[in-house]
DNA sequence: CTGATCGCCTGAGAGC
DNA sequence: TGCTCTCAGGCGATCA
């Protein structure tokens, strides 16, 4: 589900109301991508100072620690005064004196972990070779040309593995490409630097509206109160294959990049 | 170091 | 209705 604005309006969802809580219980489900790292049990009592975001984990900060949760492909997370006993899908559960926390994630591609110090593994293994912030002002224009610079990977390819910037995802790769004018194909090394910059802003301005959208609802995103996203009905190439490209009619067309599906304009990206 | 591939897991939808 | 097949918004591990 979650690219990283949807983990952002997860996360803006949930911080306010949940500071301040001190769990009470903690149930778990089925086994996610990785273990916990320590006994359930013993988060009781702790506090839930504030909740961050790094990528596309969110980071809730305890009085004593960290739990990094991520979404994977279908997770999401709720958080209300109360809430129905856990469904099958229903992998982790924080009771709160400010209501409960839940991660719902079919797939189970998705992970709850907890660090004692975000300085130390596993935060910094999971943490340590991400990209820049787009949304921070660490994003700058000359960074981001020089990290592209050299690179034989096809750009798209490079925008997914999260290196360079992270949370741009499948659907936000291809948009983000369309605008630019870019082929998904092309070195990364290769894009002609006007076209960099393009894709630069595009970056900033498609994340940037689709965290004041709510998040894309291309499937099932919902924010942490069950509010559904519409930013899909600004999708002008993901999905869309064989549809009139909304700028010169052609048919979108769709390959595959390591495994993943790209949508693009073959006529308006050629760079 | 870079770049390419693998696989974790379940559900939805299409086609027959 | 029910089966089989394809596809799915991520990303760390592993190998050349």
């Amino acid at each position: 589900m979650p690219e990283l604005p949807e983990v952002e309006v997860a996360r803006q969802s949930v911080a306010n109301r949940i500071a301040g809580g001190v769990i009470q219980a903690v149930r778990m489900g089925k086994p996610l991508r990785w273990p916990l790292q320590i006994d359930p049990q013993s988060l009781v009592g702790r506090q839930v100072v504030s909740v961050g975001r790094r990528g596309k984990y969110l980071l809730f900060h305890l009085d004593d620690g960290v739990l990094l949760v991520h979404l994977g492909m279908s997770g999401s997370i709720r958080f209300a005064d109360r809430l129905p006993p856990p469904g099958a899908h229903d992998h982790f559960t924080l009771d709160t004196t400010h209501g409960v926390l839940r991660l719902h994630d079919p797939r189970r591609f998705g992970a709850v972990v907890y660090a004692s110090d975000m300085n130390e593994p596993p935060a910094t293994t999971l943490l340590s070779r991400l990209g820049v912030e787009p949304l921070s002002a660490d994003f700058d224009e000359a960074s981001f040309v020089s990290a592209v610079r050299g690179k034989q990977t096809p750009i798209k390819q490079v925008l997914l593995a999260g290196s360079v910037v992270v949370g741009v995802g499948n659907i936000y790769a291809c948009e983000v490409l369309f605008l630019a004018g870019i082929h998904p194909a092309t070195r990364a090394g290769k894009v002609a630097r006007y076209r960099l910059r393009t894709l630069h802003s595009a970056i900033k301005a498609v994340l940037t509206a689709a965290v004041a959208a709510g998040g894309s609802t291309l499937r099932d995103f919902s924010d942490a109160n069950g509010e559904t996203g519409h930013f899909q009905t600004h999708a002008r190439v993901y999905g869309k294959e064989g549809q009139a490209c909304t700028v010169c009619g052609t048919p979108i067309k769709r390959l595959i990049q390591g495994q993943r599906s790209t949508y693009f304009c073959p006529n308006c990206q050629r760079g």
